[in-house]
DNA sequence: CCTCTGACCGACA
DNA sequence: ATGTCGGCCAGAG
């Protein structure tokens, strides 16, 4: 199996977050959850932040449970995140994903399949 | 080396 | 239903 090499927290989550489909949208409870982390799914954001340096990581597809871009303050500073998830055909309203659980990508049953 | 914080989530009162 | 607290890993000061 790929990936896992990198004895680090970050780069499973890189992984993971670099697997989401285009249109599609996952929360960082559910990553965390697959890693088998759930509780540190405040890792998870941080590891995006860090993913900055990675251009295979679009951090922009992560929101939190709640289907809101939480994340979008730090996607440097203007609205960048929403326009790149409705460009992506991902219907927003403030910042609120509305169909999030129609375009909700859940790891732990797509890679698990 | 020690301390604090951080794009969250779930449990409890 | 609303508010508060703990937890997890890693990086920066």
């Amino acid at each position: 199996m790929s990936a896992v090499d990198k004895s680090g927290f970050f780069e499973r989550v890189y992984d993971v977050a670099a697997k989401i489909p285009e249109g599609r949208v996952t929360s960082y409870g559910a990553i965390a959850k697959y890693l088998g982390a759930a509780k540190s799914a405040r890792m998870v954001g941080w590891a995006m932040n860090a993913s900055k340096n990675r251009d295979d990581v679009p951090a922009h597809r992560v929101v939190n449970r709640n289907g809101i871009l939480t994340g979008k303050s730090h996607f440097g500073g203007s609205n960048a995140m929403q326009q790149l998830l409705e460009a992506e055909g991902v219907q927003i309203h403030e910042l609120k994903i509305l169909n999030f659980d129609a375009i909700f990508w859940d790891p732990i049953i797509e890679l698990n399949s």
